[in-house]
DNA sequence: ACCTGAACACCGTTCAAGT
DNA sequence: ACCTGAACACCGTTCAAGT
């Protein structure tokens, strides 16, 4: 486990550090999946890697970075294979899908995420490269085919937090009177929140995708 | 300035406290629009009140409970007038503009407000009411008009953080390689961050509606 | 009923001191 | 170079005590 470590470089003592960036993501990621992100603390990630907390900015520069670090690692989760065998338009559609299930999770990563300079994201620069790939090869490029990601990610990362949201959300309480066509067609949705929040998700996903076929395809 | 806090029920002594949600809310939103949501702090809430930090909690529960209180007021902002005067879809895309251009100012919001139960916000019900009124002149209604506002907030939401994300965002660093086709595209956009994310958003909220247009327009 | 002051249980971060 | 331990400057929240 500590074979990493162990490897000294050079010659003379070994130094075997005890951290590593790579030790440090693995360990929030490791509390993160277990406990939720209420429980990811400096104090937390020391006492999951038996290190006091001071010793973590030897690797990081903040909890934000720490984050920056989790962001990445996330994103290989998201599935792009559809950008290989399926037209360019069904192939987003599976992309936003999986995006948006893997931030269901980590709404916590999304204030990081979207302003984070891609500079520090080798994995997320990898998925946009592919999707980037697939809309070149449809014939939609230059600044359209990055704007087509970024307002797909917008999407995608509200549906995220939407999805969070509890059952009795669009319970009017005392205040029935102030909205009662929303009140009564909210009533006609899925009971299961997490149901509605995926038909929502889909009508909005449905109409901008083919928004976009009809604006370019000719 | 204090009237409201002078007038005491009933006989004997007023009470005429200092505090109340009012004034706790509009001192709330006067630190954040001052000095943004990083200064809002129970105790400097406290401090411009001039009250000791634990005198708050006779009047909200929890800070969230302030950010509760600050997002019905925000929401008041929205421009939904375009719902009296214009066609459906067209309202849709005014109202969007308005709403996102509200909550590039209140990101801090975004997690609160996406998941808050409308049974706390009178102003955001009414504004629900309005949009899903228009929503069913327009023959579109049930769950339906429920699920296009949600997803149009999806975006909104999403949109909001993006505007916010710094000039280099999509500078690559020493990554170049691993995404060439994306860099060259993204090199293409405005150089102005901010008019950058505005096309996206517009792209975006035209093909969404553009495709809620056609699937709900016989 | 409403406010004060002190206290509690945390945070993230810094830094001199060790090896 | 890398880790420890103590300390710092905060957080949000609680609660007995006052009026």
């Amino acid at each position: 486990m500590t074979q990493q470590a162990r490897s000294g470089r050079g010659r003379g003592r070994p130094s075997s550090p005890i951290l590593s960036r790579e030790r440090v993501s693995q360990a929030a990621i490791r509390i993160v999946t277990d406990q939720g992100y209420r429980h990811l603390t400096m104090a937390s990630l020391a006492r999951e890697l038996g290190v006091a907390a001071s010793a973590l900015y030897n690797h990081v520069s903040s909890k934000r970075d720490v984050l920056v670090l989790i962001q990445d690692r996330i994103n290989e989760q998201i599935d792009c294979s559809s950008f290989g065998t399926e037209p360019w338009d069904q192939a987003l559609r599976d992309w936003a899908r999986s995006y948006r299930q893997c931030f269901m999770e980590h709404t916590a990563l999304i204030p990081v995420m979207a302003v984070l300079p891609v500079a520090d994201s080798p994995q997320t620069l990898r998925m946009y490269e592919r999707v980037t790939r697939a809309l070149h090869d449809a014939g939609i490029v230059g600044a359209d085919a990055v704007d087509i990601i970024v307002g797909i990610e917008a999407l995608v990362f509200g549906a995220a937090y939407d999805a969070t949201a509890p059952t009795d959300i669009f319970d009017p309480g005392s205040l029935e009177d102030l909205a009662p066509t929303f009140i009564r067609f909210a009533a006609q949705r899925s009971p299961d929140p997490r149901a509605a929040a995926d038909r929502a998700f889909e009508l909005a996903l449905d109409a901008l995708i083919s928004g976009l076929r009809q604006k370019f395809t000719d």
